[in-house]
DNA sequence: TATACATATGAGACATTCTTCATATGAAGC
DNA sequence: GCTTCATATGAAGAATGTCTCATATGTATA
């Protein structure tokens, strides 16, 4: 582990630390839409989600692309398609009973 | 993104995210050693090491070996190392300016 | 079993992060 | 320019997470 790289974890962990945004990402791994659009998708109000995917996309977790008055978001696949399979890989590896020792 | 991932991501990542967690993460992955040899590097009290390796066990993040009184932590290389690597990949791709995207 | 050492645990104070509600911005069409 | 639709932003209470301090557990050794 490079010096210096633990902070720069902790803001890319810290943004993925959080149920709405993990839904969030979870639901735009199936297709790019608008805020409205996964607000309904998720069941939460759009303010909400439009707090949420800030941080995704200051972190680049996310991507955004103006279409008139919408915008439209997707996911940044070069890093959450190996990172949602490493931790499904840790979870099958080490998590024997469902991911039941990562509870609190 | 499998089915009920997101809910494990969530414990995952946020065991991560806490600096106190990653600064020991990044000296265990130095080298084995036990709660006072941590504490010692960390500059942190021995009470504070202790609650924060605990989840960190809990995931298995972390490994612990006991001999005698004393109790021997390291890292779980196998996650770890492609993890911090990922991480480390997506700061240098998409955070040009040294990480500076990843700030709140 | 008494002592010392290593580590773990619990409770409360403190800090940070989330959510909600109200409102602001901004773009398109009339 | 006014209205409507889509999204963003701000502030404040609510919820969570973290740290500290005091104390408990557990192991080795005299």
């Amino acid at each position: 582990m490079k010096k210096g790289l633990s902070e720069t974890c902790h803001r890319f962990f810290s943004v993925l630390s959080n149920p709405t945004r993990l839904a969030a990402l979870e639901t735009l791994m199936e297709g790019s839409m608008n805020v409205s659009q996964l607000a309904e998708s998720l069941g939460q109000e759009q303010s909400m989600v439009s707090h949420n995917l800030r941080p995704l996309v200051r972190c680049r977790f996310v991507e955004v692309e103006r279409r008139g008055k919408e915008r439209l978001y997707s996911v940044n696949r070069d890093t959450l398609d190996p990172l949602f399979k490493l931790v499904e890989h840790h979870a099958e590896n080490f998590c024997p009973s469902g991911g039941r020792c990562l509870e609190r």
